[in-house]
RNA sequence: GGACGAUUAGCUCAGUUGGUUAGAGCGCUACAUUGACAUUGUAGAGGUCAGAGGUUCGAAUCCUCUAUCGUCCACCA
């Protein structure tokens, strides 16, 4: 009946090999030049759809965590390109500053050398080359997972477009007042000579002498400390302000003479103090701890420092000077304990802060740093202060478009709560590798700088001579902070300072900005999106992103991080190699939801790899069977399996497009297997083997087509191979996202699996030979034309049903029975047990009953009645004439 | 210390915002298999939804407490 098939079976090979299908497709894509909008067709027409990568550092090579992200993100960037959007996703690395310096000062250290040794220039020299390497091995692995992005607007943290853009923000954050330099308490170590990021600090359980006296013997506080050297450098002493104990002494100011040191002590009230810690008193040393510091800043305390950069005692503290923080603490412990004022030494549990690098307990000391004021009011603005404008611009979406949108929601919770509680942004950083603090001084000697040193803040550097470049460089985060728009200019005179404002003069950002969605690990929420957020509403006065759709961090089956000291890492690239890349994306996307971490094993991936082969297979099929039309546009349904299947199908359009949209992906690529193994593969197809009309190659056409859409963004490999060996179409990936034809109905083929299933069943149990022939009655309602047609299937079932002899039987109370039940009941007659039968029916009735039995219960609650909503009522209710009719069948068949 | 999660089948996890008899994959058990696919098919077993209270006609879902595990932030005077 077929005229002709488009394939022979030997031209298809018996299962899908990624590895000799996906380099090819990749390049067949890359080269089409697609993955850049400007060539889609009717770009112009079509709206924007963006995504910008959060770029990947520059330290190594991908894992599966960015496997996960550019599975995610490509699958949105697909979809939508498919779905008639102008869809743009730039990618782009990270020079990620610490992280980068520090693997490449580990390398050389390997080679017994410091950077110091090497210089800045020859040092950043192999950091660059290093980052280089990283770079070419990240986009090869990024091309690998098959990420439709365009390479053409690829972008660096550090290249000259965007180093362009950190200088212009600098300049102007620095010209609002909003960037100053200032001391703060920072983590210093004392044998690097070099401050670390809160991140480098280490902490270490150790036990600790806590130490409990009085400054001297006429004070009317004793305090408890485990580091009574830096005592020497109070000005305070606080406590809670609800403790009874010191109440009436807050406010009061005292002198002391503490070990032969003039102190002068405020007694403040703070709430951070807790009352049964010690004495309930905590002296204040404002430039040797960060909470001291904070309160001395709050309350206008002086700072006296007492330890020096070397971790020595300064001067002017007499015996203790130029003694190591150590000495200084057994010294001082001991002259309390020779005047007697010594209360208490008692053993206690502390955790010390180390360097990571050398194990040297770092120090915290006062240190000259640039910092961002998040709080000051920008008149500009309308007197509001980015704090304000960052959450305004989740909670109200002030700039005119829909608010930004945080997936999952709960973080958003997160997100003010951090916002709330958001300090001075400290943005130098005392390493190398990164974007030069753009400020020059001009003074006598550039280490001695003060207030009144000539200084340059600029874009360029300052004409003239004697300009010395700050020698910081910026923290990672101020560069990412600009990323959705500084990605989207393409040369450093798109940049322009006007009004306060940063203008980005390209066509991209024009139309590109703000990007529809921020797909980021949850864990950079305050890093990276807060930042994003602040950054962007004061640049370029917009928000940076719609949605932000927060994914997990992928674990191992057990749930553990993967790192590689447990060596559980699971290297993406070795995934793709032996399952194939579809198989990997899917592993990433399937069985997670956004915000949680995804416990991941192998064996996960190798299922999946199941799946794509069975697609494979089921397009081979088709083909060998039936050929298949690719200009199928509009089918009729003849039997009620076409129906059937053309319901169900319709169905997955509208689910599978609505759950890509709502970012549920999981829920998509569930019901997509679904449909496709259980629906399509085992009910449709089975049953179609025996009836090769053009019609069916019609439906089956109809339906592998579109079907391969819907999948080709999970699986965009195996899907393109298809479409273009199989099918014989052009490209895949920018074909048109299927439309919901409109339901057909399904008017009985459940009803047929039913039967069919039934009498399997019915075999399966006694034990009937498969040639064996049964009788069987079918009682059937007036749905007989239905069944008719769907003669055929069953009898052409592999089940080899077709040797049984089927009678309808047609009395009037069994027509009218099922009518009422709306199905099909079956009963075979011969080769059954009928002991068996009777119990086994004897036991649905038990259990219909209590169904029926607890249903009725609710229906008589008058407070069910009064409250439930009608629709449910009405479900209730529908379910108990379906049980009873149910049981009225049972009953029916006891007595036939 | 502050905040936020998680706890559902042997394992890994869904459960669309309170409403059928709580689902899937893997694993397990039984049966099947000569014409797309053994990377297969059919069926089955397996869950007092961590525990205890509460709200409600109705709770895996909302509230409170407890336990265990986890993450982030702040800190450890």
């Amino acid at each position: 009946m077929i005229e002709e098939k488009n394939k022979n079976p030997e031209e298809i090979s018996k299962a899908f090999e990624p590895a000799l299908h996906e380099d090819a497709i990749y390049k067949k894509w890359e080269e089409s030049g697609f993955f850049n909008p400007d060539n889609l067709p009717d770009a112009d027409a079509r709206p924007p759809y963006t995504i910008v990568l959060p770029p990947p550092n520059v330290t190594g090579t991908l894992h599966l965590g960015h496997s996960l992200m550019l599975a995610v993100e490509d699958i949105l960037t697909r979809f939508h390109r498919m779905a008639g959007y102008r869809a743009l996703w730039v990618p782009g690395t990270d020079h990620a500053a610490i992280a980068t310096q520090t693997k490449v000062e580990k390398l050389i250290r390997e080679e017994g050398l410091t950077r110091h040794q090497l210089g800045r220039e020859k040092f950043l020299e192999r950091v660059n080359k290093f980052a280089q390497e990283s770079h070419d091995t990240i986009i090869r692995q990024s091309k690998k997972m098959g990420s439709s992005m365009d390479w053409s607007r690829e972008a660096y943290t550090l290249d000259a477009v965007r180093t362009r853009a950190v200088r212009s923000v600098f300049k102007m954050m620095f010209e609002d007042g909003l960037i100053y330099r200032g001391e703060r308490v920072v983590n210093w170590c004392p044998r690097c000579h070099s401050t670390l990021a809160d991140d480098e600090v280490e902490y270490k359980e150790q036990k600790a002498k806590l130490y409990t006296f009085k400054y001297d013997k006429d004070f009317p506080i004793s305090i408890s400390t485990t580091r009574p050297e830096t005592k020497l450098g109070d000005t305070a002493i606080a406590v809670n302000p609800k403790d009874e104990r010191y109440k009436h002494l807050v406010g009061q100011s005292f002198a002391a003479n503490f070990c032969g040191t003039k102190l002068n002590i405020k007694i403040i009230a703070d709430r951070q103090v807790e009352s049964d810690f010690g004495t309930g008193a905590l002296g204040v040393t404002p430039a040797h701890s960060m909470v001291d510091w904070k309160m001395a800043k709050e309350q206008d305390l002086p700072i006296i420092k007492v330890i020096n950069e070397d971790g020595n005692i300064h001067e002017g503290f007499g015996e203790f000077s130029g003694k190591s923080a150590l000495e200084a603490r057994e010294l001082v412990a001991q002259r309390l304990r020779e005047a007697g004022l010594m209360e208490s030494e008692e053993d206690v549990a502390n955790n010390l802060s180390v360097c990571y690098r050398c194990d040297t307990p770092i120090e915290p000391i006062p240190s000259l740093q640039w910092f961002v004021n998040v709080n000051l009011p920008i008149e500009r603005l309308g007197n509001r202060s980015i704090k304000d404008l960052s959450l305004e611009a989740v909670r109200s979406g002030v700039f005119g478009r829909d608010k930004i949108r945080i997936l999952p929601e709960r973080f958003e919770k997160n997100y003010f709560h951090w916002m709330n509680n958001l300090g001075d942004w400290c943005i130098s950083r005392q390493i190398w590798f990164g974007h030069r603090i753009p400020v020059w001084y001009r003074a006598a000697d550039n280490q001695q700088q003060t207030e009144s040193t000539e200084k340059y803040v600029g874009i360029e550097p300052p004409a003239g001579d004697g300009w010395l470049q700050d020698e910081d460089t910026l923290d990672t985060w101020f560069s990412s902070g600009l990323w959705t728009f500084s990605t989207l200019a393409n040369s450093e005179d798109d940049f322009a300072i006007e009004n306060h404002k940063l203008v980005v003069k390209s066509a991209e950002f024009a139309k590109h900005h703000p990007t529809s969605v921020l797909e980021t690990g949850y864990d950079i929420l305050f890093f990276w999106v807060a930042r994003m957020i602040i950054m962007t509403t004061y640049a370029v006065n917009d928000i940076p992103f719609q949605d932000v759709y927060l994914h997990g961090l992928v674990r191992d089956e057990k749930g553990r991080k993967m790192s590689k000291s447990l060596g559980n890492v699971i290297d993406p690239l070795d995934m793709i190699t032996a399952y194939g890349t579809d198989a990997t994306r899917l592993a990433m996307v399937v069985g997670t939801t956004p915000g949680n971490d995804l416990n991941l094993g192998e064996e996960k991936i190798s299922g999946f790899r199941n799946l794509v082969n069975k697609i494979w297979n089921i397009a081979r099929f088709i083909a060998t069977s039936y050929g298949i039309d690719r200009n199928v546009t509009a089918v009729s349904a003849q039997t009620s399996a076409d129906r059937w299947i053309l319901d169900k199908f319709s169905n997955l359009i509208a689910e599978v497009t609505a759950d890509i949209k709502e970012y549920r992906l999981s829920s998509a690529a569930e019901k997509l297997r679904v449909f496709t193994w259980d629906d399509l593969a085992d009910w449709y197809l089975e049953a179609s083997k025996f009836e090769k009309s053009e019609n069916k190659k019609a439906i089956l056409s109809y339906i592998i087509t579109n079907l391969l859409k819907l999948w080709h963004p999970f699986i965009p490999f195996v899907t393109e191979a298809i479409w273009q060996e199989i099918v014989g179409g052009e490209m895949l990936m920018i074909e048109s996202w299927p439309k919901e034809p409109g339901s057909q109905g399904d008017d009985g083929f459940e009803l047929v699996k039913k039967v069919i299933l039934a009498i399997r069943n019915v075999r399966a149990e006694n034990k009937v030979e498969p040639a064996k022939k049964i009788k069987a009655v079918i009682f059937a309602n007036a749905k007989t034309a239905q069944l008719e047609a769907a003669r055929p299937l069953i009898m052409g079932l592999r089940t080899n049903i077709g040797e049984m002899e089927l009678a309808e039987k047609g009395e009037a109370p069994a027509q009218a029975i099922f009518a009422a039940v709306e199905g099909v009941e079956i009963y075979l007659l011969g080769a059954i047990d009928q002991e068996k039968e009777k119990a086994r029916i004897a036991k649905e009735i038990e259990q219909l009953d209590k169904l029926i039995g607890a249903i009725e219960m609710k229906l008589s609650n008058q407070e069910f009645v009064g409250k439930a909503p009608a629709a449910v009522i009405a479900k209730e209710k529908e379910k108990l004439s379906k049980y009873q009719a149910d049981k009225e069948v049972l009953a029916l068949k006891l007595a036939y």
